[in-house]
DNA sequence: CGGAATCTTGACCAAGTTCAAGCGGTGTGG
DNA sequence: CCACACCGCTTGAACTTGGTCAAGATTCCG
């Protein structure tokens, strides 16, 4: 297959094109203290939020306590919007969160701006299936840990919102694996851990070179 | 968490919104043989596709020869819708297909009709990442199975148009793994194979037990 | 009929999970 | 102020699932 010859650079979702665009049209602010839920799986859709500050998470919950994270939202990213008339996920506040909630009376009428954030959704979702599909423990940190660093402002100081666990059932992992992951990394000096939440990024080409 | 409790049915994407919708507009209708690549990756955006008889697959090719398919689209399926003005994946006929190809001059103008693609997208990328992420080889499986069968139609027979390659590239697993969890299933006669490819849905029910 | 795909099966192996214990920080109550 | 329990994280050892490698079987065609 000649396809297979082309340059294939790695592809991170226009982490900027919806960054922190203000969203014109009223909406609320509302304010979650961190692990409170936003909105529950079968509730009615009637809202969209963008995060003013804090992180989101959105998941399934299936059976046998198993959890699989769907997305993470950091600050200007827009989330809550759906297929259906009810949501098919939880959404919850991981830190402290503040949210501009929008109303989704007309979706006809903002089906314009509702597209850009649908469209992102959509490739952010299939880039994550990438990562969870076809690669293995480390690849899958390396390209969270990337992913993390763009959409945070480029920085190669991070402050995890997240748990372990977050991490884990967001990657499709064990909290063991990812915590041996870390100290593998941590190890090779790619990264360094002040804590366990303030990581310090010393090589991104090694991290890139890992992820793909 | 009180959340846990609430009744967590299966959602499956809503097959039907846009099923076999007619989109209007001007479009021309092009036939690829089976294997024809429809669009690369870094081609240009400027179309979209439904396709009017036989089956695509949207996929990456990763280094090393690993690959994974991101969607299969069926009759009346909308396909090549995309965040950038590049395309992040390849999309290629797998049998003879026959295709409804739109122009996307003005995604603006158009933007009410390719919301809808555009979440259904979304949302069948998310239920696939729930799979792969945190579903074992057999769940895996029958998820695929029924996801299959609700969209051709909701049969008991089916013809797989796609190879256990493809299966195995969509599910995250190998060919090997595909091929023993179909001898498994076929052994507790929850499935029967006329020949490879046509598949008898025997025990719907053990199915859907077994994806969740 | 022969040759090439495609698929199945088996034996072995490795990545990641499971289970269990320990560490370190934090908060609480005696 | 210290003791103790709790929580999130790390580490180790045993185990399991699915991957790898290799050999056959089956189908598809020319």
């Amino acid at each position: 297959m000649n396809a297979a010859s082309r340059a294939l650079e790695r592809s991170h979702v226009a982490p900027n094109n919806i960054g922190r665009v203000k969203i014109p049209g009223p909406h609320l602010v509302a304010t979650y203290k961190a692990g409170r839920e936003i909105y529950g799986q079968g509730d009615t859709v009637t809202k969209y939020y963008q995060v003013k500050t804090g992180t989101v998470r959105v998941y399934r919950l299936l059976e046998e306590g198993r959890r699989q994270i769907v997305s993470f939202h950091f600050a200007g990213e827009v989330f809550g919007v759906e297929a259906g008339s009810t949501h098919r996920f939880f959404a919850a506040a991981i830190t402290e969160t503040t949210l501009a909630v929008f109303r989704q009376h007309t979706v006809k009428e903002h089906s314009r701006e509702l597209l850009g954030f649908a469209l992102d959704g959509m490739a952010r979702a299939q880039e994550h299936l990438l990562v969870v599909g076809r690669q293995c423990a480390v690849e899958r940190m390396a390209a969270f840990l990337l992913d993390l660093s763009h959409r945070l402002g480029r920085l190669r100081q991070l402050r995890l919102p997240m748990s372990r666990q977050d991490i884990a059932d967001y990657l499709g992992l064990t909290i063991e694996t990812v915590s041996r992951v870390m100290t593998k990394l941590k190890e090779r000096s790619i990264i360094a851990l002040q804590d366990t939440r303030a990581i310090d990024i010393m090589k991104p080409g090694a991290l890139r070179s890992l992820c793909q």
